[in-house]
RNA sequence: GGGGCCGUAGUCUAGCCUGGCUAGGAUGCGCGGUUCGGGUCCGCGUGACCCCGGGUUCAAAUCCCGGCGGCCCCA
């Protein structure tokens, strides 16, 4: 980069507003930023502005890719689910009837249709009909869509919906556990890519059984910590072992002539994983987007004094935003008259667009331009020979700093407790505590209870084993520990 | 599941308990001037069937009932 001269320290934006009252911080800036809108008529459904929907959109082209490559297939399924598929399972009705959306007209003659609250009951169907030998297997199927559920505890938007309207969920079918096993920790590693991405940081947590997804033989959870405290879950992986298949007849001819049960997993990633990004990343002043994500990359912002010196400076700006066009960047020059550059730094500012260049006649007259980074407001003079490398390179340590700083916090928010006492006031600390469980399902229920939080489940991320500590399970003192049990209080 | 609070111009909000002037402010928007390297300032103008439905009353944003939606706390 070479001549990149700091002409101010770093500053950031406080963060107090933002921790006070977190859901109040992020309706204020869905609104502000022209994200997303609150106000639609109906519980739990929201909507999507440009804004917000340019961002989505490149979440997922980031999703689609990561699936791309690694050998899914992007399908359409209906919304309808004829209700004698939804109900073969009966773990997974089980688990949903409360929550399903029933089409109370519509229909053939006798046939009950439920709008899809998640879609193995209607892929399980069709593939049975496309999977004949072991040569088709493994299948891997993923789609995004919208999924429905009627949520009875409080709605929350972008975060828990009644309408889930960027549902991706992957579907695959294998021949064996061993095989769809390695597709679970293959999901794991996609996911992880994913939100390394959006510069979050995570949990990775086996879901306790009695928490796990309805139909799942088990559930791989990543949960991440929000400012205030609370987790959210912000994607799931699930081995489903041959529950759905052998109810829907999902077989296939093996190389030794047998004919033999598909086991299945299931994966998700939801909007979810976009409010945790503009959350982890969000201060008082609004929030930064990760600059590979960010609908504009670069917001440049003339400054000048009187119209004399507003066409030069502008036609300097527009030389300046060519140059960081022509290099791949997604630019904005912001050249209304009737906004003072201030006013101007503020708005781009709460919308989170990574770095602003700023050019005025001192700029023009020394062919440099002014770049202040979103993260940390720091400012640098870059001479225009420089400007694309330093561009690029500022992009790098924005995200750089965006996925240190969120993993930091959440380093910091885990911790260990060997009493309830002392797990309580972790919990009460905003602290995600990991306590010692015998691994029994009621101990397990006693345990959360007991300290009155949720349980995420037992770390898959780090050393879960309570190895040579002599521990007793918090719950049920005859028991020795196994696990650590991680409890936090959840969105 | 239980309890509490709230819904007023495009947006944020005061007023509501204790019913009664023309529903006040900020922001936005329009015009004029002044400013412009961190939300300029001043003037004039514009904008609200006070969430919906019903009730009480001479009179309802205000009180009562129901609905819809939101926020907070507890289990």
């Amino acid at each position: 980069m070479g001549a990149m001269e700091l002409i101010r320290e770093a500053r950031p934006h406080g963060r107090e507003k933002l921790r006070a009252n977190l859901i109040e911080w992020f309706h204020w800036l869905l609104r502000e930023a022209e994200l997303y809108d609150v106000r639609y008529p109906v519980k739990g459904a929201y909507v999507w502005r440009p804004y917000g929907m340019r961002l989505r959109r490149h979440v997922e082209e980031l999703i689609r890719r990561s699936h791309d490559e690694t050998g899914h297939q992007e399908v359409l399924f209906p919304v309808f689910i004829p209700y004698e598929f939804f109900g073969k399972e009966s773990q997974h009705i089980r688990g949903f009837e409360k929550e399903v959306f029933w089409v109370s007209k519509g229909g053939e003659e006798g046939e009950r249709l439920v709008l899809r609250p998640t879609s193995e009951t209607a892929i399980m169907p069709m593939v049975k009909l496309w999977v004949h030998d072991y040569k088709d297997l493994p299948l891997r199927l993923y789609q995004i869509v919208s999924v429905f559920r009627a949520e009875t505890k409080m709605t929350h938007p972008m975060i828990r919906l009644r309408e889930i309207s960027m549902f991706k969920e992957a579907h695959t079918v294998h021949v064996d556990r061993e095989d769809a096993e390695r597709q679970v920790r293959e999901a794991v590693e996609i996911y992880k890519k994913i939100f390394d991405e959006m510069c979050l940081a995570y949990m990775i947590n086996k879901r306790p059984d009695w928490d796990k997804f309805a139909g799942a033989e088990y559930t791989i959870a990543f949960d991440t910590v929000l400012p205030d405290g609370r987790t959210l879950q912000i994607g799931t992986v699930h081995y489903l072992g041959t529950n759905f298949t052998r109810v829907f007849e999902v077989t296939y001819l093996a190389a030794d002539g047998t004919r033999r049960l598909a086991h299945t997993t299931s994966y998700g990633i939801s909007e979810r994983s976009i409010a945790a990004m503009l959350i982890t990343h969000g201060d008082d002043a609004g929030t930064v987007l990760p600059p590979r994500l960010a609908p504009i990359q670069v917001v440049i912002v003339p400054i000048f004094y009187g119209e004399e010196e507003a066409a030069s400076v502008i036609s300097y700006a527009r030389e300046v935003e060519k140059a960081l066009r022509e290099a791949g960047m997604r630019v904005h020059i912001d050249d209304r008259p009737d906004k003072t550059p201030g006013w101007k730094f503020y708005f781009w500012e709460l919308k989170g667009v990574p770095l602003r260049v700023e050019v005025g006649k001192r700029d023009l007259e020394k062919r440099q331009v002014v770049i202040t980074r979103r993260d940390t407001l720091e400012k640098y003079a870059v001479g225009l020979g420089e400007l694309v490398d330093a561009v690029r390179g500022l992009m790098r340590t924005v995200e750089e700093n965006l996925r240190r700083r969120a993993w930091e916090e959440l380093r910091s928010r885990i911790v260990r407790a060997e009493t309830v006492e002392a797990a309580k006031a972790a919990i009460r600390e905003g602290k995600v505590v990991e306590v010692p469980w015998s691994g029994d399902n009621d101990c397990g229920i006693k345990l959360k209870d007991l300290v009155g939080a949720d349980a995420l489940g037992v770390p898959l991320d780090s050393d879960a084993s309570v190895g040579g500590f002599d521990l007793r399970d918090l719950a049920c003192g005859e028991k020795r520990a196994e696990f650590w049990l991680r409890l936090s209080e959840r969105y």
